[in-house]
DNA sequence: GGCTATAACATAGCTTACTATGTATATACA
DNA sequence: TGTATATACATAGTAAGCTATGTTATAGCC
């Protein structure tokens, strides 16, 4: 009879990141954006045209994930996609002016969600769980490049 | 030119759940399990049977997403539903032989997940790491309920 | 120059999440 | 008793991630 949840590192942090997530999400909706848009407005922001493989390493995902989102942003007319005169197979990726517009409320809605998150944290809880989320990045990222071989 | 990847609590959290995801995934692949099927062993591993719904509760996720969860268990071979006697809306589910034969192996792959996660964190540092985790899931869910209503 | 290997992208198929909505059974109450 | 409401589950559709694999263009080398 026991509630025994999951309390492995695994789930509460799934758990957090769903959460988070949700919370964002609810904010983009309101600007008409998408959680998946939000690495290639990082990437971009400043002004930038970059290939879809550099967006997917800079995003952290893999091809077919940025493949995926970016046919998504364009179908919501956010990029904008010039032929690479340096290379046929890809493609240079922009903002339109469209997302470009859009950039200062999704900095408010990243801001807010980030608060709330951290409603209840002193700076050093704050500070000390950056660190920590960091080591175990680096843990579980080199573990995963071992086994990719 | 600066190289600014998104540093906000949201977007480390998710790649750290992403990242635990993958580790996890890769385990489980060699036991036959999904990442998926995870607290519904959890919920029914001493034997227990309940509802979708009473699972769902129990995962925190959408009933939507434990019916998807159960009919890929279901054609696993790894849950049985059997008719509920006292409601003919919901039906009982309970893990089968199969189900309850990969409970240890199961065991070990979150704990060698959870180990590398948290190599090179000290006791401390993984304590301060859960106590954080529980407060900031504590303010996500709160401002999600707020909201929902 | 032509073949081979590599690289960039596309596509297919799967998982795990979500919301919205439909259906069927229980429950409540007039 | 019969209707209205609430509950449990099903289904549809979408997002965002993954792996595996196909296609086309570039690069390397004999």
């Amino acid at each position: 009879m026991t509630q025994q949840r999951d309390r492995s590192i695994g789930y509460l942090t799934n758990l957090a990141a769903r959460l988070l997530v949700k919370a964002l999400s609810r904010e983009l909706d309101d600007i008409g954006l998408s959680i998946g848009y939000m690495p290639v407005f990082v990437a971009l922001g400043d002004g930038a045209a970059m290939t879809q493989k550099d967006l997917a390493i800079q995003a952290m995902v893999e091809q077919p994930t940025m493949a995926a989102t970016l046919s998504r942003m364009e179908r919501d007319g956010l990029i904008a996609r010039l032929t690479n005169p340096k290379d046929a197979r890809s493609a240079l990726v922009s903002l339109t002016p469209q997302a470009k517009a859009k950039m200062k409320d999704l900095g408010r809605a990243v801001e807010s969600v980030s608060k709330l998150a951290s409603a209840g944290l002193t700076k050093a809880e704050q500070a000390q769980y950056f660190a920590t989320l960091d080591k175990m990045i680096a843990s579980l990222q080199a573990a995963n490049v071992d086994s990719t071989d």
